[in-house]
RNA sequence: CGGGGUGUAGCGUAGCCCGGUUAUCGCGCCGCGUUUGGGACGCGGAGGUCGCAGGUUCGAAUCCUGCCACCCCGACCA
């Protein structure tokens, strides 16, 4: 394992500056832990967006928006929901600033201009958006309402970490709602597989798809499924969730239809988010010491083309070559970067895009010129080879798949060398702490037990997988029967 | 909020214990020239309320007092 990924991830914003910032408006500490996404690491974003939303369409969900601020007591309704979410809320208590009549150069909060109610920052929708509903749902026609939301969301956590846990965040958040439990089970089932699809393929990142035990659900939540990843440090990160909400919001929020046997009922709902800690998951997956590794399929730029050359004579050459290249390949559907800008020396470029992840470089010298060819070098195992110029357009097709590919197998092979079954608490530690990683371990189902393991180990369970087996066995801690193992970690 | 630590140029820092020239060095930035197949080199240059406020002193980045900010560990958490 590269070393510098040992280190905390606020070292990452050190490398990837060229892809996201740490706020520095230092003199307000109140935006401490909110970022500044740069323009190359929105790109990125919006490559996640684009096939996200792709998917939300395909599986027959439509994109709305609801407020940024939640009254109080639309807030407070949902009492799990509010009771989970009170710690970390932003709160707006007044509309208007004024000039102060001690020093004209400053203002202050206007006394007179206070809210009669309270508006909280959503820390997430589901208030809100169920306040809305009510007025939607009448009938069972009026079902399933199928929603997603492009938001940024806010929780003033205690502690930030760069990416993964920012104050201010970006995510999507779906909330639909249905005539039926099993519909809804459905639908959660549904969104988590879509999930997992998009972090395995387009992402290039493997995960477990799992249930959430009682401690680690979402405030509000009777189920919650996710999908868990791992970092090349060894610690688990939760990479997305989808709820099954039950009929909770519903009865909180009385939203209730007549069904077609003329019955009045509550409605059933879920939820489920994935966010720009997604990012996080990208840098933490496929980075080096180099820097960032960006699987084909998400990176802004697939191919950069480098110019050597010595004079403009040269290089006027050299562009010849270089804009056929770009043309070939953009009919392809591949993106192309020519960098012919003369104020930096070729090293310095090689240096700059494999910082920013760049999959593919191709370099164009004097030499290529006289022989026919080009220098083509990957980004992800960091090698070099010559290609003749007529061959390049399909060596780059095959090779952008092959390095998505390569990505995906080779965290892979890490995430399954990094789960380790235990059957003794002596053992767990020594894993937990030695190795690190997933810890498939019996566990008697209780949550006094769950706690006390993270009390001892700072392990929690990440999930249940859906794809354990029926197995016998003695909790690892407690000794009490188990029928399942199920994953441990240290977290995110 | 509890425990520990740090504040000197855009970034990273030396100097502080033991007060004394024009506050050190590297990266970056600007100009000129030579360069260009892995982060170029030479010469010249710009850039500082030494976190803030008070105090001690002939003299404070350095000593004293107060404050502020940030970082790390813990509780919280997608």
């Amino acid at each position: 394992m590269s070393k510098n990924l040992t280190k905390r991830s606020e070292d990452y914003s050190k490398w990837y500056n060229e892809l996201v910032v740490k706020a520095d408006l230092a003199e307000n500490s109140a935006v401490r832990g909110c970022m500044v996404i740069k323009p190359y690491g929105y790109a990125i974003w919006e490559k996640m967006q684009a096939e996200l939303d792709r998917k939300f369409k395909e599986t027959g969900h439509q994109n709305a928006y609801f407020p940024l601020f939640v009254p109080k007591s639309l807030f407070e309704a949902e009492e799990k929901n509010a009771e989970g979410f009170a710690k970390e809320c932003a709160v707006v208590t007044h509309y208007r600033l004024k000039t102060d009549p001690d020093d004209t150069s400053k203002l202050i909060v206007d006394p007179n201009a206070k809210l009669e109610e309270e508006l909280i920052v959503r820390p997430t929708s589901e208030a809100i958006i169920w306040n809305t509903y009510k007025g939607w749902i009448q009938s069972y026609r009026d079902l399933p309402i199928l929603v997603n939301q492009w938001a940024n969301v806010v929780r003033w956590e205690m502690r930030t970490r760069l990416f993964l846990r920012t104050a201010e965040f970006l995510w999507q958040e779906g909330h639909t709602a249905h005539e039926t439990r099993s519909e809804a089970i459905a639908e959660t089932e549904q969104m988590n597989n879509v999930y997992a699809d998009f972090v395995e393929n387009f992402m290039a990142i493997p995960v477990i798809k799992g249930r959430k035990t009682e401690s680690e659900r979402f405030a509000g939540a009777e189920d919650t499924y996710c999908i868990e990843a791992l970092m090349q440090d060894g610690k688990a990160l939760q990479a997305g969730t989808s709820h099954f909400l039950g009929q909770n919001f519903a009865k909180a929020f009385d939203v209730k239809f007549t069904s077609k046997e003329g019955k009045q009922d509550y409605v059933w709902a879920t939820s489920w988010g994935v966010s720009t800690r997604l990012m996080g998951a990208l840098i933490m997956t496929h980075s080096d010491d180099n820097g960032l590794v960006l699987p084909p399929n998400l990176a802004p730029i697939q191919v950069v083309i480098v110019p050597i050359y010595k004079g403009e004579e040269q290089l006027e050459q050299i562009s010849v070559v270089a804009n056929e290249l770009v043309t070939d390949l953009r009919s392809k559907g591949i993106s192309v970067k020519f960098d012919n800008r003369d104020t930096h020396r070729p090293g310095a470029k090689f240096a700059q895009y494999e910082l920013q992840g760049v999959p593919l470089r191709i370099a164009i010298g004097p030499k290529d010129l006289e022989k026919g060819t080009v220098e083509l070098a990957r980004r992800d195992i960091l090698t070099k080879q010559f290609v003749a110029k007529e061959d390049v357009v399909g060596t780059i097709e095959s090779l952008l798949k092959e390095i998505q590919e390569s990505l995906h197998n080779k965290a892979t092979q890490y995430r399954d060398e990094h789960i380790t079954e235990v059957n003794s608490f002596d053992e767990f530690k020594e894993v937990l702490e030695n190795k690190g990683g997933f810890i498939s371990a019996h566990w008697d189902g209780t949550p006094e037990t769950e706690n006390k393991i993270k009390e001892l180990t700072k392990a929690t369970i990440r999930c249940i997988p859906f794809d354990a087996k029926e197995e016998k066995g003695e909790c690892v801690y407690t000794g009490k029967p188990s029928k399942v193992r199920v994953l441990f970690a240290k977290a995110y």
